[in-house]
DNA sequence: TGGCTTCCCATACCGAGGTATGGGGCGCGG
DNA sequence: CCGCGCCCCATACCTCGGTATGGGAAGCCA
């Protein structure tokens, strides 16, 4: 019954993956705050505020196209640090920092880091706006290629650890006859796995099986 | 027998293929080409010196893993114009600049334009010798990696244009019968063909092929 | 304990791929 | 002109993968 439950829910969030973008909005100045907020949600893009990472990270990163307007210099953990905790924790949020501190060292770092954009303020607030937009396209089309992704890894979650030993051959282009020797076990068994795992994976052919294999990483 | 004069210069170059790497500098300044080759030299990096991006050019980029170290500022063409011109090119070097006139925007533009790093004069030239050391170790996996490439693309040359209609049709996962309605042949030419690219591609198992088949980009 | 899953094995049959061995037609270049 | 490569078709045979239908043994949990 309850994994009956874990599954629908998965279910039900397998089917909201490419929602709306979500622009998400870190910055120690109230007005810096409100006049983004504005500025965002005058081309109708969904936005959160927050006054520092610590309140952001409370909220948790939500499942959907996002994009971080991040400002460099923070009370508590600052913007470097902050992009370095999220890659740490593989959340690979596009960043583009906004500070009044600007220098050439930093601006690098922070693009070295894997930064999208580094605009010193003051900016022309059209500017900032097509480097969010432009990321939060390209993060919709990411969405929706890891959805396919995340079905499959759903899907492969059913396997048994012996039909991962099988496909592990037959990734390897292994016939059935030596994967049955690799594992020391007959043929006949191993045809059983494969087409378990064939079945749980739903692929009709060997193709689309190798695909789903080298998604799930085996 | 120039056909066979080709095919030979072709095994010789990609013999060669993960040759020793190579750093090119391009600056205006006598002194700082002088240095900088000492410096690269005195740690056995073999380093070719420009005054120009145009003399750069002259000379052609080296199939060999390389890294780039340019002078932002430049008589003639300068420091980001080249950079965009190797991109439009296909010529992914990876570039660090240096300069002496550095500022946040030039910097990030350099940056989100794919530059490796950016260092403003005076730097140390440890600092750049590590950045350098390093894009060149992770050239030298990318070239490497490349061969292969280079192989079979080279196989696949010799496939005739049915050979790879058949391919693309395996890709898809199809069966020879479907690929045979498709292409309005039969099963059995189906079959031939299949057979006859799998010996140019030297692929034994179809998982085998089927790596090869997108390697190749059909 | 009984029921569940997982893993293992076997026989038999079918459809698919692979190969070998026949053949014919077309176009191109020595 | 003839040879060569490419494309097409056919028959026959073998192997491989997939499936169906039997069964047995071990572990886990209500």
């Amino acid at each position: 019954m309850a994994t009956v439950r874990a599954a629908l829910v998965q279910e039900a969030s397998a089917q909201f993956t490419s929602r709306q973008p979500l622009v998400l909005v870190v910055d120690d100045d109230p007005d810096v705050r409100a006049s983004l907020q504005d500025m965002f949600e005058s081309v109708s893009l969904e936005t959160a505020v927050f006054e520092s990472t610590a309140e952001m990270l409370q909220h948790g990163i939500p499942d959907r196209p996002c994009c971080l307007v991040l400002d460099l210099r923070l009370p508590g953990t600052g913007g470097l640090e902050f992009q370095a905790q999220l890659r740490e924790m593989n959340q690979f949020v596009p960043i583009v920092f906004i500070t009044g501190h600007a220098d050439v060292a930093t601006s690098v770092r922070a693009m070295k880091a894997g930064a999208i954009d580094f605009l010193p303020k003051p900016f022309r607030q059209q500017e900032l706006l097509d480097v969010v937009s432009h990321a939060l396209r390209t993060e919709g089309e990411k969405h929706r290629d890891g959805g396919e992704r995340n079905t499959v890894r759903r899907l492969g979650e059913s396997l048994t650890p012996r039909e991962t030993d099988v496909l592990r051959g037959v990734a390897r282009g292994l016939l059935n006859k030596q994967i049955a020797y690799e594992l020391g076990i007959t043929e006949i068994t191993v045809k059983m796995h494969r087409s378990s795992a064939g079945r749980k994976l739903k692929s009709i052919s060997v193709a689309d099986m190798l695909r789903k294999i080298d998604l799930l990483g085996i």
